[in-house]
DNA sequence: TCATACTATGTCAGATCCGACATGATTGCA
DNA sequence: TGCAATCATGTCGGATCTGACATAGTATGA
């Protein structure tokens, strides 16, 4: 766990297709993942519930339709930031944010609906 | 706020000087610095804990001395995406990012020394 | 004062990510 | 069935970020 640009390299086109997944990944790695994953769900949560489209947010937040298609996926290549900004702009609170980051998986996120 | 791009380039040299220096920021501007502040805060914290200067934090993490003092100055250079894998690299967990995250500035992000 | 350790800042080539576009898949409705 | 709406996936040029390096500033001790 001691070479950042290693692991940065993999992770670029991780294969995820069951829930096991994450077993040959560093437990940093899997944090990562675990941690993008949870953002995607909360932007899809509250892209729901405003009732857009993925073509109307993308317009919202300056960006394309496949993009936000790909941040909700947690595509390997969407950025942190990209997924924050927009979280943002929707109107999410760094403390919704905070509850989506720490929330264990299976638990709902708990969002509120502005 | 309808225009991500917009800000992006805007904020890439962002000019603060004093603590007020956010009154010409959007809220979601606003809301991604303090975000990224929290970070950086944490990492100085955790490097502190385990008594590591920049130079060893860079080795471990598979970067450069000048990149960790630009991460934990929060610098606009630098991406959430590394400030979490940095992070991570340091053993911090999700719960605690959350809690770094979702504090209210002043109060200490109440970190635990592994 | 000098030397050593630590941190900050600027720059650059190469790596990565972005918006945009094309295209396919799926669903539901006429 | 045809059609419109929605979401997924691949690609590409240009924008952004990264590690590395050089260099400067600051503090501590000899």
């Amino acid at each position: 766990m001691k070479d950042l640009k290693r692991k940065k390299l993999k992770a670029r086109g991780w294969t995820i297709g069951s829930a096991a997944d994450f077993l040959d990944l560093t437990a940093e790695e899997a944090e990562y993942i675990q941690m993008k994953f949870a953002l995607a769900r909360l932007l899809v949560t509250k892209r729901h519930h405003k009732n857009y489209s993925q073509t109307e947010l993308a317009n919202r937040i300056g960006s394309s339709q496949s993009r936000v298609a790909k941040l909700e996926r947690g595509d390997p290549s969407v950025s942190m930031d990209l997924l924050v900004h927009s979280l943002f702009a929707l109107g999410v609170t760094r403390k919704e944010l905070a509850r989506a980051i720490g929330a264990r998986r299976g638990r709902r996120p708990e969002v509120s609906v502005e």
